[in-house]
DNA sequence: AAGCTTTCCGCAAAGCTTTGCACTAAAAAG
DNA sequence: CTTTTTAGTGCAAAGCTTTGCGGAAAGCTT
């Protein structure tokens, strides 16, 4: 294979001085002539010289690797966070790596061995949604290990996060509903122990308040934020002998799996039931009718996460939450009145 | 921040033996002592110790690390493949670096730089759409680095490659059509110089011949791969005197950007207008009518991409070129007859 | 008991970079 | 003309691992 990339020896023999000397010379210390600096710079350059990061990282001590862990890498609101991530770091010349849980514990804690054996400076974390136990968490913190959540989150006064209004958001969807006319709101929830679940629920129920409606406890549903799970729990609603008039879904996949199922038992959307949906992902405008939905700012979420991180590993700042905000866009899936 | 991770030192001092003692019990090397090895093992599993691929890198010469290009990181073919190379390389040992070209010619540039100088060992390169000077591949073949295509190819003798069967399929989409009873097949594009484009073009022009259909230069669009300017070219197709009755985008993002268009005009799929598009998206069921589309295997295509990188750095084989198999899945956007 | 074989282990180099310190010239100062 | 600066370079260590080779001690042979 041979050795493809020049190393400061190679300059340092074609001229005859030292390695310290080209070293030196391309960094422009002061120590070095003026003819020196100019024909060490030459030559790199020709040579394509870039500093072997390897060794780099050995001398400092940093790698410039973030790890990065993710439920999965397929859906656009991960890749979409993932992106903005990756933009933040690369601007501040780092790389990520990135793994993805699957949405299993196991697999997460996994990751997060083998990204700190590839010795990644830190990790940003979206935990599974299977993650009870967070000790895992725990110890990285107790290791030093620096550490930030986007959107499902915990520990937050010991790690920096980012999230979004979520019970701001769920008031804004149920209040809406309200205006257009629905009266049964239903909401399908995610596993309870995730901070998205508790907190849309709450802003559910306060939205429910507001309006002066009952809590009804059979129109809580929950799943485990796949397709299926969400397809059946729309299934359960429909069954009920007094089902819903409008259905909050946790995101988006959740709500188009809702959609699937009402139109498949042969109600209009959005004159039977109307739907909304959070996040925003692209495809909302693709299905039909147009589903309404809370914009998540994923591109931002990532740039975010990353610079918190960042915070984090250059500074010593306090952990903090940063909490973005999000705007519901009305579309055809949940507006009776025109 | 301090030194987090336990070295071969810190093992040697704790014992009082040499560092390459401890190097050699922990890889069992037959010149060790049972009960050293056993000392030495029992430490290093309390410590925690895992070698540093700094180290190791600068040793071996080698990085564990493969930079996978890709146009972009957001849609899920994108991201469905990069699941699959990350799957095969994890049980490699080895790490991918992701950057996106954002489909533009001068980032993919960057991305190959800045890729190289982080010292990944090889790329995995879907080119983006604007590339049609190929020449930085070229270099990177004079440099000798390892290079597979997928999806998009070029230079088939020189480099391996991954591809779907894109003739066969697109022929068989356009016979699909004809059975339906569609005669006015149109068909939009990607860019010309594409592989995708041409192959997807001979095997719709080839199913026409097969079919008995003329070619009407005017239903045969083109895009640059985004969903606007395929609205733009869908709507071009709704403008003509004479519209077609069938619609086959490249791909599901411009299925679904069409669908949308037609839809806007007041058409009935697949009543009015037959469609069809192309990787069968997680968004195909999703959408309504459900879209009719070519099952690309992504996974796959990542894992065989992967494959043929390590083929190329662990043995000498010849480039070559794995042409995956697609299937129609017929749903209802261009299914007439019940 | 002297020499030989095993058995175990440590030294040191290589891979690449940065940087404190030491050193050599030449120039300036006295 | 001798001494002190100063400019310009090189040496070597550190960061971590692997591995060829040399070396010491112990056990064995004769």
């Amino acid at each position: 294979m041979g050795n493809r990339h020049t190393s400061l020896k190679d300059l340092a023999k074609e001229l005859n001085i030292s390695i310290s000397t080209v070293s030196r010379a391309l960094k422009d210390h002061p120590d070095i002539s003026r003819e020196m600096k100019k024909k060490v710079k030459q030559l790199a350059m020709e040579k394509n010289y870039s500093p072997n990061p390897l060794a780099m990282g050995l001398l400092k001590q940093e790698t410039r690797m973030i790890g990065v862990i993710v439920p999965d890498l397929v859906t656009h609101f991960y890749s979409s966070i993932i992106s903005g991530i990756e933009s933040y770091a690369n601007e501040k010349g780092y790389f990520i790596l990135i793994a993805s849980s699957n949405e299993s514990s196991q697999k997460e804690k996994e990751s997060i061995k083998n990204l700190l054996k590839a010795r990644v400076e830190g990790l940003i974390i979206c935990m599974s949604s299977e993650t009870t136990d967070i000790s895992h968490f725990k110890t990285l913190l107790n290791q030093n290990i620096p550490l930030v959540f986007f959107d499902r989150v915990c520990l937050p006064n010991r790690v920096s996060s980012v999230t979004v209004d979520n019970k701001e958001a769920a008031k804004k969807i149920t209040r809406h509903f309200y205006r257009q006319g629905y009266r049964r709101i239903a909401f399908i929830s995610g596993p309870s122990h995730l901070n998205i679940s508790k907190e849309r629920l709450d802003g559910y129920l306060s939205g429910l308040k507001d309006s002066g409606l009952p809590i009804a406890k059979e129109l809580i549903e929950s799943c485990d934020l796949s397709y299926d799970s969400a397809s059946s729990a729309m299934k359960r609603l429909l069954d009920l002998e007094n089902p819903p008039d409008a259905v909050f879904g946790i995101n988006d996949t959740v709500a188009f799996a809702a959609m699937k199922k009402i139109r498949e038992r042969g109600y209009q959307i959005p004159d039977d039931i109307g739907l909304v949906g959070f996040t925003d992902d692209f495809h909302a405008t693709v299905v039909e009718p147009p589903l309404t939905s809370i914009t998540h700012p994923t591109f931002e979420t990532g740039r975010k996460a990353a610079e918190l991180f960042f915070e984090r590993i250059q500074t010593s700042a306090f952990p903090r939450t940063v909490i973005l905000k999000t705007n519901l866009v009305e579309r055809e899936s949940s507006v009776k009145i025109k």
